[in-house]
DNA sequence: CTGAAAGCGCTTACAG
DNA sequence: CTGAAAGCGCTTACAG
């Protein structure tokens, strides 16, 4: 049933058509010394002619590159919320490899043990150079499985340290600060008024998780907020569980926060919608906060005021560093620019404050705010589906 | 500066410790016959022990698989439209290639020319058995360069007939009836007693945008619906598009349609932002429909009307007739499950019907409706900004 | 049932 | 500057 194909020209076609030896014929296309100028003309307009592309499997074979990159992305079903930095990633890891002919071998497994399975086959079978490893977490193994099998690495996102805070030699990493970035935020909210801050977090074992979590409660402290009144509450990422950890921390017995902060747009969208159906204004009682800006943040109404940044220039540094790490280069750690909060239209000025005293604990009765909680949206319809 | 990295075991090293030659190795390890049920199990254990993966480029090399198939996607940087979709349908192609450890490469190019530049150079490094194409479109190149190539193919969408209506015989194809799931809606939305429907649709050179819009016109034609109540506007998938079309079809001096369809998910929340800055009530006064349901589907107040699939399986069957025909089987073309309409909260009946005539054309004016089309939304904020 | 040999398409020392 | 040879890790006829 196999149709013939059209036939690929080889090394020796070459080497006959041009009448010199295929070892005479690889130094020339290489552009290696070991041949005249003339002979190196003559093979190469040959090559042209017959259309000649190097065999990737012979040249692996050789122990030269795969000219192959891998990237595997451990998604449970249940976790989409970064689907759209995902896509932008890629698409900027694609910029960096496209100019090298490099492919990406690209995977979608359900965890991480999965993930590191992947590794060790992609190594055993010379599949891949190196990869890209997103989703740095909390006792991460990646690090030093990767370390293990010498198959170079970029993070995208910090290297998270082995035991004894030991770096890994082979691995690079671009990344950015969620540190500074939720500082920022916080400021920005401080200087609103905002003194109770919530955090719809992500996944909690994910490192940028963590490292948001401690920013928030680090810079809410600084700036003598009271540490209750601060809290974030981690998810799958999932709208269902956006939904219900918005309505968790706006359904408060004691003051409820004048702000959100959320890790992902999907999120973010999913709480606008809770915030909607209990009649919660938005920005007027509450402002919101987006991490990542994307086309489901800018669609709202009103439309989300988000951390933004340049996700494909990210995807391309990382890459870039994977690159010159195959080529031998020293594994470096460079950061990229750090997220910025741009706002469009779910975040303004707190509230005055009538939910709690000046000084003091807030009071533990239910927080009246201008529209009762209970209140439905205009249309009668019930809060975002899950 | 390169690392060592561990040494991976080859068949050399099992014939050693096994004490037999490497071809009954080989054959021991493929479960070929001419070895012995003893010395089978005894080579089997040593490969196992030393943890032994065969090499992808000696294998292919040797003219067996590459265990790669390849997904280009053409996608100049404007148009995002398809995210969700695609994602989930790469999501599905996974899992048919999970199972055979057969790994997917990913490219992103800017457009059909250096996808087409891809195919070439995959087919001539040997580097894939095989391609998976999408976005089928009129007067497509890809069939016949693929045929020529003798590079196994299948196509995501119905394959586009050559010349003369030549079936290509090296290519399979998974596809979704766009023609009846657009019939479907107008019956439904003809049945909500809707007389005037626009279509804001896709990039127009993509057979799937060709295809409903050919039978928006004949099914409308065949309800007794006037062709000139009937249009569909092309986009290149932008929200920006989508905003202008959405004003366009909404602010026209004849009579305003009461429904509109939209071929994605992306258009169609651009599309109720717009209606919402017009003051136009969603579903009160015009129905919404979009294409593909999606976690921005169900994010929005009111949640949008959509077509629901099961993508991830329409890229699963996909990949699935793609390995058949690499493993010499017939190429198929296999029809997957028309998208069904799932009613949210963005469609409902037609409103009284005050802009026209009971019977013969829409008078020239402006079409009353019930609220005025340039009162602003009630937060007084703008449009969706592009 | 098993081993020795040739070959896939390339690269890389090693002689001339 | 150029050719003949060996080898990368596997598979596949072909003899024994």
């Amino acid at each position: 049933m196999r149709r013939t194909p059209s036939r690929r020209s080889t090394l020796k076609d070459i080497a006959e058509e041009a009448r010199v030896s295929e070892s005479a014929v690889s130094l020339a296309l290489n552009g290696r010394p070991g041949v005249s100028p003339a002979t190196r003309q003559r093979v190469r307009a040959v090559a042209d002619r017959l259309g000649w592309q190097p065999s990737a499997a012979a040249r692996a074979l050789n122990g030269d590159s795969t000219a192959t990159v891998g990237l595997v992305l451990a998604r449970p079903a249940h976790a989409l919320g970064a689907e759209f930095f995902f896509l932008q990633l890629v698409s900027g890891i694609q910029e960096a490899l496209a100019g090298r002919s490099i492919g990406l071998l690209f995977l979608v497994v359900p965890d991480l043990d999965a993930e590191c399975a992947a590794y060790r086959r992609w190594w055993a079978e010379r599949r891949v150079d190196g990869v890209l490893v997103v989703d740095p977490r909390d006792g991460d193994p990646r690090p030093s499985l990767l370390d293990e099998l010498g198959l170079p690495a970029a993070f995208v996102g910090s290297v998270p340290r082995g035991e004894g805070g030991s770096a890994h030699p082979g691995i690079s990493s671009v990344w950015a600060s969620d540190t500074r970035a939720m500082a920022g935020i916080v400021q920005h909210l401080h200087g609103l008024g905002h003194r109770r801050i919530a955090h719809i977090a992500g996944l909690p074992h994910l490192a940028h998780t963590q490292q948001r979590m401690r920013s928030l409660r680090d810079e809410a402290e600084r700036l003598g907020l009271d540490p209750a009144d601060v809290r974030s509450i981690p998810t799958d990422y999932s709208r269902q569980q956006g939904v219900d950890a918005t309505r968790q921390v706006l359904d408060t017995h004691g003051a409820r926060p004048t702000a959100i902060v959320y890790d992902t747009d999907v999120l973010a969208v999913a709480g606008l919608g809770v915030a909607a159906s209990l009649g919660i204004e938005v920005p007027g009682a509450l402002t919101l906060v987006a991490w990542d800006e994307s086309v489901l943040t800018g669609s709202t109404h009103p439309p989300l005021s988000a951390l933004v940044r340049d996700t494909p220039a990210f995807g391309r540094h990382a890459a870039e560093e994977l690159l010159a790490l195959i080529d031998g280069g020293p594994a470096r750690t460079v950061e990229d620019e750090t997220p910025r909060l741009v706002p469009r239209g779910s975040s303004g000025p707190a509230p005055a404050d009538r939910g709690r005293a000046p000084t003091g604990r807030a009071p533990t009765r239910r927080a009246p705010t201008g529209r009762a909680p209970t209140r439905r949206a205009p249309t009668g319809r019930g809060p975002t589906p899950g």
